[in-house]
DNA sequence: CTACATTGTTAGGGCGTTCTAACAATCGAG
DNA sequence: CTCGATTGTTAGAACGCCCTAACAATGTAG
């Protein structure tokens, strides 16, 4: 099995190929907080297993191989928060760091425990798709709540880049997963956006914070 | 925080002191599977760390702070050996191993959550005391069951060394903690016993399993 | 008390992961 | 197209943890 190390580079590498698809050396040397010759090396060493497609100055791409075993520690991450929060009563904001330690546990029966014990859960407290055992991963259907237009009723399904700052700041406006917004206006200047939460108070949000939000629309 | 290897080292050298007092190289050379040079190497980093009191041939042993810090290593296993049993599911047998890894995790607050959540236990699945959060260990007031004599009678309150084969043998004996036991014979021979087990059925013993069986004289 | 077995130590090296310093390739603006 | 910024690479070294081979100290049996 990968040592705690690999696991870190797949599951990043996981994570900004799901955004950028191109995936640089230096994108994986800020998000791992890790030299650039550090990245160089690993890659190679990474490229030597299996995982990843590696040539001088291209930018890295996980193979099948590489991918599965990125999905399967997402998947022992994920499981783990949700664990943490149904089973624990952690709050969101405090999973991911304990989740980020749990995640390198070698012991399949746990998570599989886990899984069975909050009921084989699809997402995870911050609406991330949950990978399943052999590491697919169910796509989700969504857009930034930025990219939606004045008039239309959406549900908030997921979250972009989750950090504590912004869970924080969805807790301190009482916003949740499966909440409801009706779009009344954005504004041209910064492209921030007035909306109807839950049917009642209306509130406002900068274009950051909706940047991050992943709606569903409604029918 | 001490790393995964020093937190494996503290934990030995605790569980072989509270046996036989005096650590030698080899013993933890043996009880980790490490060889012995390495070993030495990682006592004089631990005594250069305050771990540990280590001087050219001479025992190794832990210090106040060596022992608080083994301790609290210990206290996360059986707090997690624990949690499996109790909220989890697991078998006795099952826990071990799975401990092994969880009691790495650096995150105070999932081991406190744990402790809340099974009720403050004080021994865990095996009977083994479980340190508190300043590292202090109560005795336990036992005896093994092969120091008994023909007459007693006494209740199961731990093991000594339990190993998945002797918690296999327990099972298939339906030996649980707290059971009794009326002491009827001891074979002079090969020191082997023969007890009324919980009032009901007769059973032989073997002398191998009579050492470790920590028992309680009944009142 | 000597001889041997056990136990412990030193020396030297390897692998995984990290770093800094210096240099090379690539890309985009003018 | 050239220049400078960005990005990537190489070389060389460090640290943690592990090993084997060889040797030294200790303790014990005869």
């Amino acid at each position: 099995m990968a040592s705690h190390t690999v696991e870190n580079y797949l599951k990043a590498l996981f994570a900004l190929a799901n955004e950028a698809g191109e995936v640089g050396i230096s994108d994986l040397s800020d998000h791992l907080a890790v030299s650039k010759p550090s990245v160089n090396s690993m890659a190679k060493a990474l490229q030597q297993d299996g995982f990843l497609k590696y040539e001088k100055y291209r930018p890295l791409k996980l193979t099948v191989k590489g991918k599965k075993a990125a999905a399967l520690v997402v998947r022992k991450h994920r499981l783990t928060e949700m664990f943490l929060v149904e089973q624990m009563g952690f709050g969101w904001d405090e999973v991911h760091d304990i989740a980020e330690q749990v995640e390198h546990v070698k012991a399949p029966a746990f998570f599989d425990r886990m899984d069975e014990l909050v009921g084989f859960p699809t997402v995870d407290p911050h609406g991330s798709p949950i990978p399943d055992a052999q590491g697919n991963v169910l796509e989700i259907d969504c857009v930034k709540l930025s990219e939606c237009a004045v008039g239309e009723k959406v549900s908030l399904v997921g979250l972009s880049q989750s950090s504590k700052s912004l869970l924080a700041f969805l807790d301190s406006h009482s916003i949740a997963l499966g909440h409801t917004f009706d779009i009344r206006a954005v504004e041209p200047f910064d492209g921030s956006m007035t909306v109807v939460h839950q049917g009642a108070a209306d509130q406002t949000f900068s274009l950051k914070v909706c940047e991050r939000l992943l709606v569903k629309k409604e029918a």
